[in-house]
DNA sequence: ATTGACTTTACGGTTTCCCGTAAGATATTT
DNA sequence: AAATATCTTACGGGAAACCGTAAAGTCAAT
């Protein structure tokens, strides 16, 4: 059973939402917060006064408006929340639509239900509280479509290093250098040469200046 | 005095949000719908029967989910909606920041109040209701430092079509094929060399990766 | 029509990028 | 340890991009 739960949602409209979504479903004791490292204080009092959270509610992009914080976003809140408590059932609303993040949401976090910001997302809520209570993961349906996709290229972490200079305006011959520094090999240049050739095969691109949009629309850098 | 309200907004969480804020305004007449072209026929209606709405607020973009719809956004929607009845109040609730959009919003569509999707909305949604009543613009202070932004360039129609063949893969040789198919002139390489050049050097950037990122982040292109 | 200011194009040299092949290094298998 | 496979680097030729200068074209004003 779900008693005690936790928002921690920076849009103020959206906490709002969650909150009525909650009262209809019959739970009184909602707290709510506006930035990650509030989130996680509660949880640990909580949890240390022996009255713990039965579920997280949260966002994962959390904007900077000054307030220094150490916990900066919604998938680091989770990955600290289920140190403290391992067992805390954790719900993520979110507008986030990237393959790349629900995949890391959905496997290495194994978050209990995930609710899209979009057309029905009030019912959703509701519903996937309704289903996180029983014990089940909510995650919407059309998430496979969306992970497998034609061409599909595996982006390391090198690879994302070598892109991400390239869209910052390193000139390509520079980018030894880059890598270089952050002890990342290989680094010589054939070598970068030869894996955006295979990443632009693989994604049947032509140029570098498509990859880098690419890479921004998918959120790999 | 504004009695009337119509809220298009997509997202269900939202139009909550917005219906509550309402309420606490004491605004009983709140009509919400979550396609634009349910709103259109909305407004005509209510004209057409002598009882027109005050005030409009309506999201920016909304998701297409299947259902033809011939407005396809918020700018479109408020465009309609000021011809069949000029004199509407607009708001306009939304997560959008990129300057040039915000620019339209304010100078071309001349809306009346803007809240962004943020950390306090809710409050902000509230008072830019009470303004707008007042006859008053609610627009956020910090736009102006949003719209005017360092080595600023002004993008033509010209360098969009460019940066945007760039950007699908088009080699830069290639450009003066497209744009002579596009009747765009000059569209010889060498003065896409000089504008591409030009481009780059006012926003100090190195390489068209860069450019082409920048103008995704923009919504240039 | 001529001048002058400005825009567009032509052209050539240099740099960077692209891409194949071959040599060298590293890891894996037997 | 030798053989094999795989990965990394070296190198070189050709293509594309970069960049300056000069020529050709366009436009406005007198």
């Amino acid at each position: 059973m779900i008693d005690k739960v936790l928002i921690a949602e920076d849009h103020e409209s959206a906490s709002i939402s969650i909150q009525k979504t909650l009262e209809d479903l019959g739970i009184n004791q909602a707290d709510y917060v506006y930035y990650c490292d509030d989130a996680l204080s509660k949880i640990r009092t909580a949890s240390q006064q022996q009255h713990p959270y039965d579920l997280l509610i949260t966002d994962l992009y959390f904007e900077d408006d000054g307030r220094v914080q150490s916990i900066p976003g919604g998938i680091e809140l989770i990955a600290a929340a289920r140190q403290l408590q391992p067992e805390l059932k954790v719900l993520v609303f979110s507008a986030e639509n990237k393959p790349t993040v629900l995949e890391t949401l959905f496997d290495t976090h194994q978050v209990d239900g995930y609710v899209r910001k979009a057309r029905n997302d009030a019912k959703e809520l509701n519903l996937a509280i309704t289903e996180i209570t029983q014990n089940r993961r909510y995650l919407p349906r059309h998430t496979s479509q969306l992970i497998k996709q034609k061409n599909s290229h595996a982006f390391t972490d090198r690879d994302i290093a070598i892109i991400s200079l390239l869209a910052s305006g390193i000139s390509q011959k520079n980018i030894p250098d880059h890598l270089k520094q952050q002890n990342i090999v290989p680094f010589k240049l054939s070598s970068v040469e030869k894996r955006l050739k295979l990443i632009k095969t693989t994604l049947e691109f032509s140029k570098n200046e498509q990859l880098v949009v690419f890479c921004k629309d998918m959120g790999i850098i």
